[in-house]
DNA sequence: ATTGGTTATGAAATCGGTCGCACTTCAATA
DNA sequence: TATTGAAGTGCGACCGATTTCATAACCAAT
């Protein structure tokens, strides 16, 4: 079935069947000849021959580093959510974290492969932003902040810095931190700068060095914070990067006969679900996850129909999630 | 830069140009020669001509009801690390659970968009079952049986038959459970009448009435819990079809000052890093979700190959975690 | 009667590849 | 020596749409 069949049973010409899916002129009769004979045949344009002729793909690429994880996964429904009302499909590729792939991904994909790209990365290498400055296809960055691109990414630097703020009002003085790799910009670097302007403000500038970096993972925060609590044995409150890595910690404190939140207070970042698993549950951060992957997707779009996007940042804030403030 | 200009630049014809990206014969000297231009010019074949002319897309369609879950978020990671490995990019479709969309997604991309589709669905009404039927492109089935059909899906039967089991030669007389909407045939049928052959044979067949039904959140495995408790309020046992809402059963528990796993034991199923959160974590039964979605690959690779698949049908094995048989 | 704008139409070019086919060359086999 | 066949080559058709362009019909305004 193509559109020449079509046409021909239809006795009208190629061009009109092409015109009657694509809304240009044509007469009552025509269309409703050509409806009658699409409505028997079940003919559907061939998606590939339009995408040679346009030019268009009507997909964009997504590349994440994981897709099995809380936060990432709330991007991508966010982002999928307002593609699909745009009538765009996704092409996911996952990184693993390996920065090599994420090249190769980004390289395939504007190789004029999709209409747009977007791309949730953790490091940003200087390779990384060459192949962004000249690429084919407009692309969104989010999650973190990146000069010169279009990125919607979260305020992690105010919301560590008044989540801080909260644990010195609640009379915590001996704070500890557990971070993300500084070389992660929005996990890593802008939190715990965060804290440490916060405490430095406080006066208690000496608190940055209670300090240690951790994985993304609930083990890792198990470790680290045994390893932060041999170094600094008189804490009274712990901020985690993660709502994983202080699950960790909590489990470390209390299995080491610690009271948590009485003796030490936690703190994550996320608001995840495991986040509300402890009795009580942390005190946590709660990001946009969702509305930051449907923005991103709305600074696309914008690209893709006029030429250029009128928001090229956009800053999402955070809000505390404190469940003893309702007590 | 197409790929006459490169033929032109070269000094061959099209044809060498094109058997130069297809391994086709072709002499030292000419593959030099293209390999010269195609390095200065950095021309890469058009995707769009070659999925028009060859019909092939390399790309396959996935189909779920949501990422942001574990175990859908880890079936979607083995799917991609097999796939890129073939060459082949993954079109992802979520459904929200809303059937309509299933068979909107699978009737676009079995209109020849993709060269595969992979469906990880809850519910299969007649009108998917019909679809599948007169698919133009293979389908695998991932997560459950579905007669006739390629699939993978682990044995949910067995796994909540032999948690079923340990539970009671625990000593747990008194059994509740906690279960999916019927309709889903994994989740929910497969492991119920697990559970229900298992108090059966021990000569407990009253306990199958200790049941409710459950949506797949801690919210509604909290609401739930209390639901079976004031019904049955001598309960020592609670299985829950998954890790979220045995999560939801213990807090519920737990905040009504009944000892977990002392008074009630309690089970999930899925390993979720949430089953670990608990102290002592808990009882849940492990499925290779990673696993299920390689093989899912493998047997629609198999099928693009060959025209059919050797496998028609994987069953893979569970196993219990119980934390507690280490002590 | 002429001009001009809008609607309607199909022939033909175009997008950028691959593939069937016919042809040549040259070494191996009978 | 004749025959085979594998390697190497390019022409031209083809995949299935969209889009330009030339043309025509129709109606209103000059």
């Amino acid at each position: 079935m193509n559109i020449a069949e079509i046409a021909e049973m239809a006795g009208v010409s190629r061009a009109a069947v092409s015109r009657y899916f694509n809304n240009g002129y044509i007469s009552e009769e025509k269309r409703e000849a050509i409806r009658k004979v699409v409505e028997e045949t079940g003919y559907r344009p061939s998606i590939q021959a339009q995408m040679l002729r346009t030019k268009k793909t009507r997909m964009i690429g997504v590349i994440v580093p994981k897709v099995a994880s809380a936060s990432i996964g709330r991007i991508v429904e966010g982002i999928l959510s307002v593609l699909n009302e745009s009538g765009y499909q996704m092409l996911l590729a996952v990184t693993q974290n390996d920065p090599r792939k994420e090249l190769e991904y980004l390289s395939a994909f504007h190789g004029k492969q999709v209409d747009g790209v977007i791309l949730a990365a953790t490091v940003f290498t200087p390779e990384h932003k060459r192949m962004l400055k000249n690429s084919a296809v407009p692309v969104v960055v989010v999650g973190q902040y990146l000069a010169g691109q279009c990125a919607v990414y979260h305020d992690d630097y105010h919301a560590t810095y008044e989540l801080t703020k909260l644990f010195l009002e609640k009379g915590r003085q001996r704070l500890g931190f557990i971070g993300a790799i500084r070389q992660d910009q929005a996990a890593g670097e802008d939190r715990y700068r965060g804290f440490c302007d916060a405490v430095q403000e406080a006066g208690h500038g000496e608190l940055a060095d209670h300090y240690t970096i951790a994985e993304f993972t609930v083990a890792s925060g198990y470790e680290k914070a045994g390893e932060l609590m041999k170094k600094y044995d008189n804490l009274d409150g712990l901020i985690c990067a993660t709502d994983s890595m202080a699950l960790g910690a909590v489990r470390y404190l209390r299995g080491h006969g610690i009271k948590v939140p009485e003796q030490i207070l936690v703190a994550g970042h996320g608001d995840s679900e495991i986040a509300r698993m402890t009795i009580p549950p942390l005190i946590t951060v709660h990001y946009s996850y969702e509305k930051s992957g449907e923005i991103a997707v709305q600074m696309l779009m914008e690209q893709l129909g006029r030429g250029e996007s009128a928001m090229k940042e956009v800053k999402l804030g955070c809000h505390i999630v404190d469940p003893g403030a309702a007590s």
